[in-house]
DNA sequence: CAAGATTGAACTGTCAATCTTT
DNA sequence: AAAGATTGACAGTTCAATCTTG
């Protein structure tokens, strides 16, 4: 396997840990005292749930769609379920796997979130971007993240 | 000030969250057994370290510069210290200050730890890019990382 | 034995408080 | 009072070990 790492591969990487170390220091900066407004990786579970048919998910498959291990979503997801946005249920069909299903409540910190984080999203991130670069940038972000699995 | 976020900001944003998390994943999980490669924050100091003639930085700026805070970088250093990479030295025009200066040690560990940060960053990064696509990559995330400050 | 999930122990990062120097 | 840096208390993460079911 090859090593030719170029300059401007190597500079593109550079620009990827500082950029996004910037934009989240900001964000995240922003939402320290916000009353309803859910922590980061909350809300992505919660967007993610939001989505599915049932709003619920098998923990091993949310891992995977958020990026995290088992054992920290593990952890996430209690701490949730204590805060009442979601409830954890037994699967029927394979006793071994839990699904983690939205409540009223979670869909409500989900709603009562969401403009904080257009808000700090827009401001942070995407005002620097026309339409067009923002359908590049994507596309190169996918692309460089590579085949699934 | 407005809240005008498109949905290809959307998009590009969720592409930033996704592909930075899954590169990352990969890399890391790549190094956990190698002998004499340090963990990737390490290696970010010693870069910074080793670019700055006297390969020492006042210990704010080094903090600013790989974008973390400063109760984070007196932990990472002192552990550095402890594994003999670094030293700190008091500031002699501004006592209240430190330097982080490299050794000799830590200098060897950049030139050991480099060939398997430029493969690992090449096989899950940069092969996914032409030159163009890396200079257009690192225009964007520049820019959508905002002003300085 | 493998897969889904959980847990204990150790580690790392964060926030606010603190200390020293400017 | 503000800046540079450190520290204690705490919350979150990771790794390997464990338990249950397939």
């Amino acid at each position: 396997m090859s090593t030719k790492l170029g300059l401007s591969q190597l500079k593109a990487w550079s620009s990827l840990l500082v950029g996004h170390a910037r934009i989240f220091q900001k964000i995240e900066r922003e939402f320290d005292a916000e009353k309803g407004v859910v922590p980061f990786h909350w809300y992505d579970v919660l967007f993610i749930l939001n989505q599915q048919k049932e709003k619920q998910m098998r923990l091993s498959e949310l891992a995977e769609t958020i990026v995290t291990s088992k054992s920290a979503l593990t952890r996430s997801i209690d701490k949730m379920e204590e805060a009442g946005l979601v409830k954890k249920v037994q699967c029927a069909e394979d006793k071994r796997g839990q699904y983690a299903v939205m409540t009223a409540k979670g869909h409500a910190a989900l709603k009562v979130s969401w403009p904080h984080y257009r808000t700090a999203i827009y401001n942070h991130f995407g005002k620097y971007l026309t339409g067009t670069e923002a359908r590049e940038l994507e596309r190169l972000l996918t692309k460089v993240s590579g085949p699934q699995k």
